[in-house]
DNA sequence: CGCGTACTTGATATATGTCAAGGCATGTGG
DNA sequence: CCACATGCCTTGACATATATCAAGTACGCG
């Protein structure tokens, strides 16, 4: 299983502590509010419903913090990969801290997605994003399962196969065996990702308008 | 224009400014992090996309909070009607706060609805979740547009009134003059709530087994 | 009382979920 | 090292939910 590796990650293996896959790294609503670091591999956060659903709030890749604040516990952290994880104290005696952005953010933006985007527009954001995040050559390896994946983007994963199928039939991307992924035209997938244009400007009737 | 109004909102008018209906409170992204409360009305708190769409994250109430940290600040507020809000600061001087659940709680919890469940579900839970929330009788007048209750659910109002519509069919519910709401049957308006169950628990396979 | 806006309902198109089968890759045991 | 078994991914056919487009209606406001 390979794992995805920061680049500091090598020098600062001492205190990490390793996590096999599908694990849980910390509970929703456990009092215990640990800040945590990823060195290597890719941590999922999650909301188990009552009634048995799930849903991936979000990823977070080698380099990036997890559980910072107490409200970070209202999630639940598995390892979607492998991990291997620091605590926070550890990364800021070294300075490798990197300001994070806010869950709340992360979250909003995930939630405005599910309201108002098409499943293929969803998937091009995410590629787009994950690529970015990534900080990842046009051809990346993206070691997460489908169904991680769909159940982040509040969809199926035969309908995340089809909207991956779609992007690369017109061109845009290449999947090369499930998780290798290779961004051809980041230009069209851009605009894939944000066709709604048209279905959108109604909604607000008066104020929003685009001009762009 | 009926106004909702908080049980204590009479004795403390003083320094509470008033916004009228569509009013912009405060922008997503303004440095001015200023606590408020509301005192009559309803806040919506939106982001508007990029491409002109609009989602509305969250409700607030009489007697509620926004704008409490940075973080909500994030988000724009705006007057879903005539509101008349105060600082959070005249509010304490009164040790009139409650303690307000999180904003990221609460968007989670939206993020997971619009992610996993159906437009009559969403639907179902925003009668139910409003009506705890304004600690309301069997009947009340929820003063929102269908618009701007669609942009929260992340469905069309069209489907909106559809949903509405079934649910009354069915006898849960009963929509007087539009604005006007009454629960019939709360334990059935529940269990339409959360029918996805059995569509769910194939997602996670291994690790997430209901049992209750 | 008449007008304008928002709400409601209907008909239809489309997107996504659902069910089912097959293929591919990966890991395991011989 | 190969054959096999297992599970994930992919694709297809079909059902269904929701968006879309278009009237019609009710309601609030002047």
């Amino acid at each position: 299983m390979r794992i995805l590796e920061s680049p500091t990650s090598a020098q600062s293996r001492r205190r990490a502590r390793r996590h096999p896959e599908a694990a849980t790294i910390f509970v929703e609503g456990d009092g215990n509010a640990e800040s945590l670091r990823v060195l290597a591999g890719i941590v999922r956060l999650v909301r188990h419903t009552e009634d048995g659903r799930r849903c991936v709030l979000d990823f977070r890749f080698p380099g990036q913090v997890f559980g910072r604040s107490a409200d970070d516990h209202l999630l639940t952290a598995e390892a979607a990969t492998d991990c291997l994880i620091e605590s926070v104290e550890d990364a800021e005696e070294r300075g490798e801290l990197e300001a994070d952005t806010s869950l709340l953010d992360r979250v909003t933006c995930l939630a405005v997605r599910l309201a108002c985007c098409s499943a293929t527009e969803r998937v091009a954001q995410f590629l787009l994003e994950v690529h970015e995040r990534l900080a990842a050559d046009s051809v990346f390896t993206l070691p997460l399962s489908r169904q991680d994946v769909a159940d982040h983007l509040g969809i199926r994963s035969e309908t995340l196969c089809r909207c991956l199928a779609h992007l690369a039939r017109e061109g845009m991307i290449a999947t090369r065996s499930g998780q290798v992924v290779e961004i051809h035209d980041p230009a069209a997938l851009h605009a894939a990702a944000h066709e709604g244009r048209r279905r959108a400007c109604r909604s607000g009737g008066a104020g929003a308008d685009i001009g762009q």
